[in-house]
DNA sequence: CTCGGGCTCT
C-alpha cells in the first residue's frame, strides 16, 4: 500500500501530462492511504499546486490526517489552519479536529487555546466542539473555565444533548464539585446509562460510598461499566472481600465481566491472597477465550505472585501475547518477592536479549532482587549500567535499593557511602532498610541511629517503634525498650495488631493475635498444643525477645508469642487440609523471628510446604528451610 | 460528505 501511494504520487508530480478526471478526489484518496508523514506531505504538495488545500472539505481532511492519524503531526495540522485562515474563515470542523488532536496527544491546554482562538475568529462552535473542550477542562481540572463553557452551552440550548451533558457531569465530578454534578444529572431530561455511570464514578471519586450504593440501587438497568465502577470502588477502599462478592453478584445478574472487571477483581484477589479464586478467574479467562493483553496479563502475574504461586505467574507471563516492559517487570518482581532472585536476574538478562528496553521500575525490581539474593557485585554493576547503558537517572528508590543491598550484606560502610553520595535526603524507607539490616547483623549502633531517624521521619508509623524496641531487646537494653515504648504511648501510636488469613474452599478465614472468636477455636488451640509438644521434642525454645512491646510478664509474653496470628492460621489450615497439602498464609505485618523458626520446624516435622506472605515478601518454607534465607 | 476512544482498570 505504501509503495502504491508513493508511486502514484510521484507519477502525478512528475507527469502533469497524465490526465486525471477528478484530481481532487484522487488526492484525498491518496491522503487517506498514506502510511507515512512524508507521503501525506507529498499529497499535500499536490493539493497546494491545484489550490485544493484551502478548499474547506479538503483542508478538513488534511487537518484530520495530520492531527489524528498515527503518522501525523500537530505542527502540520496547525499549518493547514493558518493557510486556510489567510484565504477565508476556517470551518468549525478544522478547529474541532485540532482541538481533538491536541487532546489525544495530551495537550489539553492547547485545546483550550485553540477553542479561544476559534471564538476570537468568530467561528461558531458546534456541539462536537463542546464535547472536546469540556474534556480538555476535565483533564486540566479547570472547573471555572468549565463552568463558563457550561453557561455558554446552556445559553445556546445545547445542554440537553446527552454527550455534552454527560461530559458536564464528568467535569464536575472529577473536579470534586459533586453537588453540581448531581444537579446536572438531576435536571437532565433523558438519563442514559452513561449519565448514571458517570454519576457513580463521581461518588466513587468523592469517596461517598453511601450515595454510590444508593445510586447503584436506583439504576433502572446496569451494564458492565456500572458493575466495574462498584468493584473498583471496593478495591480502592481495601474491601477486597466485597469486591469479590460484587463480582459474583454481577454474574448472577447476568452481566458478562469484561477485561476491566477482571483486572479489578484480580487485584482484589491478590490482596486477599485467595489463590483458588484467582485460578478460577484464570480458567474463566481461558474458557471465554479472552486474550491476555498487557493489563490483564500483568494483573494475572501479580495475582499469582501475591498468592505465592510462581508457576501460575510464569503461565500468565508466557500467555501474554505482546509483552510490554510492565509485563517483564511484573514477572521479575514475582521471582524476586518469592525468593527466587537468581531467576529474576536471569529474566532480566533475557529481557535485554529480547530487545526490551528496561525502565526505571525495572531497575528498582532488579536491584531489589540483588539485595535479597546477596548479589552485591551484580547489583553494583547494574546500578552503574542503569545510567551508562540506558540513560536512566537513579531516583531515591534506587538509592534505597543500594543501601539495602549493602546493609543486608553487612557492608554498612558502603551503605553509608551511598547515602552520603546521593543527591537526596534519606527517606523513611531507607532508614527502615538500614534498621532491619542492623538488627540482622546485630549492629546496634547503626540500628539506633537508623531507628531514631525513622521515628522522626515517620512518627505516626508504628513500624519504627516496633523495630527499634525489638532491636534494643535483642541487645538486652531494657531501659531503651521502655523509652521507645513510652514515646510511642505518649504519641498515641498503637501497634497494628497482627492479622493472618488462609483460604479454604474459596472462603477466607481471618485470625488476629490471640484470636478466640473463630467457631473452631477449641480445635485450633488443641492443634497449637500439639505443635508445642512436637517442637519441644525437636529442641525448640521460644525466643521471647520478639514480643516485647505489649507485654511485661514473662509468662504472658510466652503465651502471646505462641498465639501470633500466623500460628493460629497455620493450625487452622492443618486441621482442615490433607497431609501434604501446601498451606498458604497471608499476614499484614512482617513475620517475627520466633514464628519464622517455628514455621521452619513445622515444615520439617510435618513435611508440609508452608508459604507465608508477610507485609514485605514471601517465605516459602520447605523441609526446615525458608526461601528468604534469613533475610526479611 | 468528515468529528463524540461518551463512563469503568493500570
Amino acid at each position: 500500500m505504501t509503495c502504491v501511494v508513493a508511486a502514484a504520487t510521484s507519477l502525478l508530480l512528475g507527469s502533469p501530462s497524465i490526465s486525471d478526471p477528478n484530481p481532487g478526489a484522487t488526492n484525498l484518496c491518496l491522503l487517506q492511504m498514506s502510511r507515512h508523514l512524508r507521503e501525506a506531505i507529498q499529497v499535500h504538495g499536490l493539493m497546494i499546486k491545484s489550490s485544493q488545500s484551502t478548499d474547506p472539505y479538503s483542508a478538513g481532511r488534511l487537518a484530520e490526517f495530520y492531527a489524528i492519524s498515527d503518522h501525523g503531526s500537530l505542527e502540520y495540522a496547525e499549518k493547514v489552519l493558518e493557510s486556510v485562515e489567510q484565504v477565508e474563515q476556517p470551518t468549525p470542523f478544522i478547529y474541532n479536529t485540532l482541538i481533538r488532536g491536541n487532546l489525544m496527544r495530551d495537550d489539553p491546554l492547547r485545546s483550550i487555546l485553540l477553542y479561544q482562538q476559534m471564538l476570537r475568529g468568530s467561528v461558531e462552535p458546534e456541539h462536537f466542539t463542546f464535547t472536546f473542550v469540556l474534556k480538555a477542562c476535565t483533564e486540566l481540572l479547570a472547573l471555572d473555565f468549565g463552568k463558563q463553557i457550561h453557561g455558554h452551552v446552556v445559553k445556546i440550548g445545547m445542554d440537553s444533548a446527552p454527550f455534552i451533558r454527560n461530559k458536564i457531569i464528568h467535569l464536575y465530578a472529577v473536579c470534586g464539585a459533586i453537588s453540581d454534578a448531581r444537579k446536572a444529572f438531576d435536571t437532565s431530561t433523558e438519563r442514559d446509562i452513561v449519565a448514571w455511570n458517570t454519576m457513580l464514578e463521581g461518588y466513587s471519586r468523592n469517596n461517598d460510598g453511601r450515595s454510590l450504593h444508593a445510586l447503584f440501587n436506583e439504576m433502572p438497568y446496569r451494564d458492565a461499566v456500572s458493575w466495574n465502577t462498584m468493584i473498583a470502588y471496593c478495591v480502592q477502599n481495601g474491601n477486597s472481600d466485597e469486591a469479590v462478592d460484587m463480582f459474583r453478584l454481577m454474574q448472577e445478574c447476568g452481566e458478562l465481566p469484561n477485561k476491566v472487571t477482571l483486572v479489578s477483581v484480580l487485584s482484589a484477589i491478590a490482596c486477599l491472597g485467595a489463590l483458588s479464586q484467582g485460578k478460577w478467574v484464570h480458567a474463566y479467562i481461558e474458557k471465554r477465550g479472552i486474550e491476555l493483553d498487557q493489563n490483564l496479563g500483568s494483573a494475572l502475574i501479580n495475582m499469582y505472585s501475591k498468592c505465592g504461586c510462581i508457576e501460575g505467574a510464569i503461565d500468565a507471563f508466557n500467555g501474554t501475547k505482546e509483552k510490554s516492559v510492565d509485563t517483564w517487570n511484573s514477572m521479575i518482581t514475582s521471582y524476586a518477592s518469592n525468593g527466587q532472585s537468581l531467576k529474576a536476574l536471569e529474566l532480566f538478562t533475557k529481557m535485554e536479549f529480547a530487545g526490551i528496553r528496561p525502565n526505571a521500575i525495572t531497575f528498582s525490581c532488579i536491584l531489589n532482587a540483588c539485595s535479597h539474593s546477596g548479589s552485591v557485585d551484580e547489583g553494583d554493576k547494574l546500578f552503574e549500567r542503569m545510567y551508562e547503558d540506558y540513560g536512566i537517572e537513579p531516583d531515591i528508590a534506587h538509592y534505597g535499593c543500594m543501601v539495602d543491598l549493602f546493609a543486608r550484606a553487612g557492608l554498612f560502610e558502603k551503605a553509608k557511602e551511598v547515602m552520603a553520595r546521593m543527591p537526596f535526603k534519606p527517606d523513611a524507607v531507607m532508614w527502615k532498610a538500614l534498621l532491619s539490616a542492623s538488627r540482622i547483623h546485630k549492629n546496634y549502633e547503626m540500628g539506633e541511629q537508623a531507628g531514631t531517624q525513622l521515628i522522626e521521619l515517620a512518627p505516626t508509623d508504628d513500624a519504627g517503634y516496633v523495630l527499634l524496641s525489638n532491636m534494643y531487646a535483642m541487645a538486652d537494653d531494657w531501659e531503651q525498650v521502655y523509652e521507645v515504648r513510652k514515646k510511642m504511648k505518649d504519641r498515641g501510636i498503637q501497634k497494628v495488631p497482627g492479622c493472618s488469613s488462609v483460604e479454604l474452599d474459596g472462603i477466607v478465614h481471618e485470625f488476629i493475635v490471640g484470636d478466640t472468636t473463630h467457631a473452631r477455636t477449641k480445635e485450633i488451640y488443641e492443634m497449637m498444643d500439639e505443635f508445642g509438644e512436637k517442637l519441644r521434642i525437636e529442641g525448640y525454645e521460644p525466643d521471647t525477645k520478639q514480643v516485647l512491646l505489649d507485654i511485661d510478664d514473662e509468662e504472658v509474653r510466652q503465651s502471646s508469642l505462641t498465639h501470633h496470628s500466623e500460628k493460629l492460621a497455620i493450625a487452622f489450615a492443618f486441621i482442615n487440609t490433607k497431609p501434604g497439602t501446601t498451606i498458604r498464609v497471608m499476614k499484614n505485618l512482617r513475620v517475627c523471628g520466633d514464628c519464622h523458626s517455628v514455621i521452619k520446624l513445622l515444615s520439617k516435622i510435618y513435611d508440609r510446604e508452608i508459604i507465608v506472605r508477610d507485609s514485605s515478601r514471601f517465605h516459602h518454607f520447605v523441609r526446615g528451610s525458608c526461601s528468604c534465607k534469613g533475610y526479611w
